[in-house]
DNA sequence: TTGAAAGCGCTACCAT
DNA sequence: ATGGTAGCGCTTTCAA
């Protein structure tokens, strides 16, 4: 059986308290005092039961962190720089997927709630669906990404102004035949122009919306017409495979403008397994500039962020929230910027 | 302040034992009480305390996951479907990253045994410095990657078979000057021929030393000679600057086997920047068989197993650990085979 | 500066 | 089938 303070303190003929003093280093002790204890800390190997202090302090030390899909190499940068910054601030990390099943969000912030952790980070896919907006008393949540509402604090960066930026960047480019995928999915129940009792019903994630808004606003500024291919899977093979269908039935445009970087790379892989050269016959833009970006033949021109500063400062809205439950949610836009690679003609 | 049993048991004139049974549904109730229990339940929207839950239970309901590195595709991979497993049993899952620190490993093994996570699931970096190694009580771990222990459970894939079957059919595709990409640094300090007092000092992950066996193993078969480009960071960006010298000071091999495919996503884009064609000029191959590996330009021959058997597996030996701690530790080898894509002239 | 005792919320045991 | 009670290991009053 493991070790306890009792143990300890009996081993050390002292209270329970003094090792509890000793152990959490807040009030003095008298040095001889804390030597003998510690001395019987290391002979018993005690190690404290977190359950344990998390009930009594009411706090786990721990936070959640969940994004739609871990698949994505986007989801494994946000993942590795939470890691490693919330262990910066003594923080351990949850991790979960919600992509899968929506109810999943119900589940985390409830999960919040059960002291199993302290805070959420949580990237919504939808917000109309978003768990944050039922009423009800919520943990200390923070939003990554760009969903309209004031109910917790949240990060972002401004998708319709960047996607006006890469749009701009393409027809400034010379290219006018320019199609974007990515944009939301008109569920195929629904009439042809996508709207059910007056009402917009477009899947997509929330980027995903605000993105094609910002493309369709500089084509439109130009007098460019838009072309739209959905996507029924967020994946590059999901890109490459409406990809592959629309070059069969169209003439290659002369860009895509990829809602990210993952896919991007489906893209160009059709591209090339299609014998058409990028940019020469059509340019390639993506979006979030991973890791992975600046190794693909050609390197891609993306939207880039400081993702570091971005993570940072969720978990500087996350501890503000976990102080003080009752602050006014806050709201941190990180600024964007395109980098210009080969795939559009650098 | 939140609901608790007693406050639940109040209001349905029950005892809190009997809310108890309730939630966890596994004594019979009468109907008629669950009903009025159920209804005190959701009108007081009770969460249990996780805390103190585990506190009486031992368990927390939780494991955790330790990789090198998150950046990692790989990585992203392994994560995504211990999740996703995990979910599946009822288990939540706590991620760390090791690879910055050594002393990380110990770390996470002390706080498996603060009853924070029940099990491990540790993807050592290096055997000789892990922690699992040393004495003491070990909490419920299982080991991925190919490492030479019977300390604990392990799941693992034949790297040196695989490593063998990959540079066969390399040599098979009639190429003749075959460098490895990714085999363990020399350290500076040490002599040319890597020795130090009679023993090999090399540096890198297990998994790189028994794929770089594998090769050279082959090699020698066939009277061929080894190339063994090191590596200094283990990433793309890291294969492509030291593959970029390379080719400033040498002339290009016919094949390159790269020892995962991040690695060789960073081969390919070097090449490319230097005109040369794949796999005419040059072939390359990977080792894991990500999901981006399939979308390079050429897509990529590489090494594929069962990932989600191999997690599976992983879950399955950390169950039986977590539920007996005596049980004598298993190995589970996962098959793999190579897949052949463009990248070596399929 | 240190000790004694109470209690966080839950479930297991022992009654009934 | 349900209730009473004790106690998991820790920290935090309150006293000494």
């Amino acid at each position: 059986m493991r070790a306890t303070v009792k143990d300890v303190a009996k081993l050390a003929g002292v209270s329970p308290k003094t090792v509890s003093n000793v152990i959490n280093g807040v009030v003095f002790v008298r040095p001889e005092t804390r030597a003998r204890v510690e001395q019987a800390l290391t002979e018993l190997d005690y190690v404290p039961n977190m359950s344990a202090r998390g009930l009594r302090n009411g706090r786990s030390g721990m936070i959640g962190l969940a994004l739609p899909d871990l698949l994505r190499p986007y989801s494994a940068e946000i993942t590795h720089l939470v890691v490693e910054l919330a262990h910066e601030r003594g923080w351990g990390v949850q991790i979960e997927q919600t992509a899968s099943e929506p109810e999943r969000e119900y589940e985390l912030l409830s999960k919040a709630r059960t002291n199993l952790v302290d805070g959420l980070i949580l990237n919504p896919v939808n917000l109309d669906d978003s768990a944050v907006m039922s009423a009800g008393p919520l943990p200390a949540v923070v939003l990554i990404g760009d969903v309209d509402q004031d109910v917790v604090s949240q990060v972002l960066i401004d998708n319709v102004e960047a996607a006006k930026d890469m749009t701009r960047h393409l027809v400034e480019q010379g290219y006018r035949r320019i199609a974007a995928v990515g944009t939301p999915e008109i569920p195929s129940g629904s009439s042809g122009n996508g709207r059910i009792g007056g009402r917009t019903e477009a899947v997509g994630s929330a980027a995903s919306r605000l993105r094609a808004a910002g493309y369709h606003e500089v084509l439109a500024e130009h007098g460019l017409p838009a072309l739209d291919i959905a996507l029924d899977r967020w994946s590059p093979q999901g890109a490459a495979t409406v990809l592959s269908r629309f070059l069969r039935e169209n003439e290659p445009p002369d860009a895509l403008f990829c809602f990210t970087d993952s896919l991007a790379m489906g893209a160009v892989s059709v591209l090339w397994s299609a014998g058409l050269s990028i940019p020469g016959d059509c340019a390639v833009a993506g979006f979030d500039n991973i890791g992975e970006s600046q190794f693909t033949v050609p390197p891609l021109t993306t939207v880039d962020f400081d993702r570091r500063a971005f993570v940072q400062a969720a978990l500087d809205l996350l501890g503000e929230r976990m102080a003080d439950r009752t602050a006014t949610p806050r709201r941190i836009v990180i600024p964007h910027r395109i980098v210009r690679r080969a795939s559009t003609g650098y």
